[in-house]
DNA sequence: TGATCACCTGTACCGCAAGTGCAGTCTTCG
DNA sequence: CGAAGACTGCACTTGCGGTACAGGTGATCA
């Protein structure tokens, strides 16, 4: 029994790969229902609009973002107490989860609603707006745990670092889908392991 | 005289702002000749389709990038004769500068591009893919000077440092908007200075 | 002077996409 | 049996991208 999955789920799957290979404007509905084999009123059933659409698939899309992190990390800890060694072990599955993709990341939703804010409305970029926040108070939350050991360089904020981890997610999606190469998004993210490594080892005063 | 300015460049002017603040497929052609207070015919006498608007729009974009980049790096030598001094100027001066603009960076057409990618023809796709092979060239020269005198620490590819530098400046242009925090652009900007930093300082074996 | 060209305007039209509205249908479950 | 959930079918509206083509106007140049 395959058919467990529904039709709201369908359109969801459908137009999510969609949205991230085309964007989110060039995603027609007519192509969604086509391909989900529906009519132009079952889709108009589920979602009142276009709108609500992002808005439910960036939802699903952070919810599962969510435990992919949580289940990274939590693997990296039980491999290593060290809050610091197991966040660079966490680093390195993620670097390499990223990799593995056949055909590179797939592109993050939330990049897609921040590069086209207007066509959003006030509760989809809201919503982006807390995924951002969530991410920087998990990671902040990491680093401050690793600063209670090893205490980083002067000079570098920890919420700053936060972001970095986001923003090299971001930025290596980006330059992986310009340039047609996978795997920089993979090498960026272990650039980024290399210096959470250098911050947090004991500085020598020679 | 103020009228200098031809239709032509009042069109990419009003594009560009429409395309970065909503998006590609959301920036009407009826909306952009309403402001330019143009004819629809007028717009297409000069751009025979919308993928013609987009090229010469990211030509246009990369051409004034390159500009700005030559300039920072070519001040920041000026400053001190060192590559490696002379690079963490130029990272610090474009720091400040991200910082500066009133609204935050207004965006990147790359990264427009990039997440749309079906949206846009062939010739736009390669154009944005060979200018992000600039840029690693760019850096990747300038690391090197660097790496001739400072031995970089083991492990790390400098074609990859290379790529750090737009990966930054893109992931923090997310980051950015997502959020509503323009400083955060700047931010990562100075992080990844410090990283350049410690990457190339001596290490001491204690 | 008048011919050419760049740079437009005006009008009419096409097909597609995003909705709206609403009546009807099939299935499942109490 | 009846009600609710999950749709179908169809007709219609609006806006957008794009085509086609017939002009118009001011500057430049032989």
């Amino acid at each position: 029994m395959e058919k467990v999955k529904s039709k709201r789920e369908l359109i969801l799957d459908i137009a999510e790969s969609g949205i991230l290979s085309k964007g989110f404007g060039a995603t027609s509905i007519d192509e969604i229902i086509a391909e989900a084999e529906i009519t132009k009123s079952g889709f108009f059933y589920h979602f009142k609009d276009k709108n609500e659409l992002a808005r439910a698939l960036l939802q699903r899309y952070l919810d599962t973002e969510e435990a992919i992190l949580d289940d990274v990390f939590t693997r990296a800890r039980e491999l290593h107490g060290d809050p610091l060694h197991s966040f660079l072990i966490g680093l390195k599955m993620l670097s390499e989860m990223m990799g593995d993709l056949p055909n590179g990341h797939p592109g993050c939703l939330v990049a897609t609603v921040a590069y086209s804010e207007r066509m959003f409305d006030r509760d989809v970029r809201t919503l982006n707006r807390q995924a951002i926040l969530i991410w920087r108070e998990r990671f902040l939350g990491m680093l401050q745990e690793i600063a209670a050991i090893y205490p980083p360089r002067d000079g570098v904020d920890l919420r700053t670092v936060a972001d970095m981890i986001s923003s090299t997610v971001e930025g290596g999606i980006v330059m992986s889908r310009a340039v047609g190469e996978p795997k920089v998004l993979a090498e960026q993210i272990v650039l980024l392991r290399s210096y959470i490594k250098l911050l947090f080892s004991p500085a020598n005063p020679c």
